[in-house]
DNA sequence: TATATTGTTTAGTCTTGACTAAACAATATA
DNA sequence: TATATTGTTTAGTCAAGACTAAACAATATA
């Protein structure tokens, strides 16, 4: 790998790491997505902590955390005793499957709250109605999209 | 109001701090959203601080945050010296154009990336490429659903 | 059995940022 | 002009959680 390459992959594993602290997540996740996605794999544990210079805590909770997602995962090697990681192999499908999970709690709140309050009070009616709206919209679009990267 | 709706009324005021909060934003971001959009506005600033139990440096701090998003607008009113706030007219809209800004810098960043590592790297060309695709059809969507709720 | 390796858990540190109270600046009103 | 009102800024507190080091448990290997 030449010293470009390399500055290329650092740089994007950092980038992955801020992309994952916008979302509420831990930078070390996102570094681990970026990792994994831009280097072949699968890593060692050992490895992995190593190569992002990090504890080996924040390896065990952190993997846990994007396996849990969906997004990675764990895996053996013949004659070898230590865990493997990987990206899943359709992490984007785990990640929507998630947003839409929160997105139809959120519906539901909506819901229940225009449910719960008079139909006389005409403006707040209409703002939840157009908040689902926005959420169904959302969510079929998701939808779709799983539909069209799963084919 | 009954005391059925106060309750409904404040469970919905704490979920859209909740939601807020799991998407990394300040839990009064959220309270201020879910109180504009289930109550009568617009609200006076002293209003909402009284009204939300929080300082009133909050309040500032805040309504400039959702302002910035573009989710809420500050108004005044004939008569009165304070500002005022309310949801702004085509609040999803604003959400949803801040999402794709955010989408458009990780394609980028992806882009850039497959474009300086070598293509002899099959597997990691690959993975970022269907990276790519992900960002994509997602803006897409996005763009899609800015149209129809235009509409 | 003793030792090494491996991943998890625990205890504790440190950083970030949410939040408040109070000072402040600007403007309105008396 | 003096006083009151209003929103912002500042200084500081506090809590959440990211992270580490070390203890631990489990298993493999010698």
């Amino acid at each position: 790998m030449t010293k470009k390459e390399q500055e290329i992959v650092e740089q994007f594993i950092e980038q992955k790491g801020m992309e994952y602290q916008a979302e509420g997540l831990p930078r070390i996740a996102g570094r681990l997505m970026g990792l994994l996605l831009i280097e072949e794999g699968p890593f060692a544990f050992g490895e992995l902590a190593e190569r992002l210079q990090v504890s080996r805590g924040s390896i065990s909770t952190n993997t846990r955390l994007l396996e849990n997602l969906g997004v990675i995962e764990r895996v053996s090697k013949p004659g070898k005793r230590g865990d493997f990681f990987q990206q899943s192999s359709e992490p984007y499908l785990s990640l929507l499957a998630g947003i839409n999970l929160r997105l139809n709690r959120a519906l539901a709140n909506a819901k229940q709250a225009r449910d719960g309050l008079s139909k006389s009070r005409k403006k707040v009616q209409s703002r939840l109605a157009r908040l689902e709206t926005f959420y169904q919209g959302f969510i079929e679009n998701n939808k779709r999209l799983i539909q069209s990267l799963e084919s």
